[in-house]
DNA sequence: GTCTATATTAGGATAGAC
DNA sequence: GTCTATCCTAATATAGAC
């Protein structure tokens, strides 16, 4: 592997783990075990380094979140999807971790980060239609609207929310959890009779409620 | 007023509207027009400064917090409730902005901060009890449970995401939108015959939709 | 492409006079 | 309590040899 690429590859695995601000291009390069010297010759400095990671970052989210605008989900793969949402945000969480201080000091990134919420926003507002239209719920327009903004702030800033009151990191319970989060707020608007989403629902929490608390080996 | 009292008055202004990080105790000091040596004589630099303003803070939001625990809320206070916290936080903006990277750098603060939150859960579920207990609402335990989180979540990162989407600040437009974000999610639970908070739900949406894209001077 | 050695800078902090 | 002058340190960045 090339040294350009494997800068990138450690530098974001060291940004998740240590946070970005922790991060010295120094510190990159011992891990590399390389010279500062070198790193610098591939990249002047941690700058072009972030932005790299951001594009690689943005062409993956916005391939997923294009996927429920473009095409509606089955029903059942509503819950995968939501799964991959979070371990898309899982790899690339020192973004997430301190997301305005980021921002500010990487300006061009700014709107291109703010471009990829309002797709995200938009991919929520699909998948809630389409349970909608194929009458799974019932909900009017303005709830469904402020459902999906909902969805999209909860996607955001779940993983974090959760470092913040657990100390640790994305772990797949706490993942699980998230998507429970997310999808168990449609349970007041399913239809009378939409039998088979109301047992995925319950099949879901039992399965959240049994593993809380406990490893998390036998979860997805 | 006191150097010392300046000094806390006016670091927190210079945090909230430049952000910590880009605030030097040479900042500080000049902005007060004093020398940074008589910065130090009065705080050893940034962190007690910090560790001040968080004591400030903690002991405003816990009092705040504690309000609906102690004693239910009347129906018509819950609205003002919400946004007395989203001021509160508000009021002290920089700590949200870039949490993480504040709490690692201050990690005494981190528990603390950490309990805040899981009072304000705590006051999330009181008054979600309190309006099930009084026949507003009917809700089950476990989707309360989830409710009560998801406020607290919403009202910990509503507005950093909408400083994020709007790249302005907290307005009161804002606010009210986080407000009706959070008492929009009651709608689907509301029991027949509950007119009265109906009527409220539906006039607080109205005046949102009224005002959203609009000046702030008619909100409030 | 890679190294060693060194330069630059800015934030953070203190000593000692007044 | 306040100022001036100065220092220390860590992060960032470059020059030039190999």
């Amino acid at each position: 592997m090339k040294t350009k690429d494997r800068i990138l590859q450690y530098s974001l695995q060291l940004f998740n783990e240590e946070g970005e601000q922790n991060v010295t291009p120094v510190d990159i390069a011992n891990v590399l075990e390389i010279s500062p010297g070198n790193l610098y010759y591939h990249y002047k400095g941690k700058d072009p380094i972030i932005h790299q990671l951001f594009v690689d970052f943005e062409e993956e989210f916005k391939m997923v979140l294009s996927a429920p605008i473009t095409k509606p989900l089955e029903l059942s793969d509503n819950w995968v999807y939501f799964y991959i949402l979070f371990e898309e945000i899982a790899d690339f969480r020192f973004f997430y971790r301190n997301l305005q201080s980021i921002l500010e000091r990487y300006p061009d990134l700014e709107g291109r980060f703010r471009r990829l919420v309002k797709l995200k926003i938009r991919a929520m507002a699909s998948i809630i239609k389409t349970l909608n239209d194929t009458g799974f719920i019932n909900i009017s327009d303005i709830e469904a609207g402020q459902m999906a903004e909902r969805f999209a702030l909860q996607l955001t800033y779940w993983p974090t929310y959760q470092t913040l009151l657990d100390g640790g990191v994305s772990t797949p319970v706490s993942i699980h959890r998230g998507v429970f989060g997310l999808i168990s707020q449609l349970t007041p608007y399913v239809v009378e009779g939409a039998d088979e989403f109301l047992a995925l629902l319950t099949q879901f929490r039992d399965k959240m409620l049994k593993n809380s608390g406990r490893s998390t080996s036998d979860i997805c």
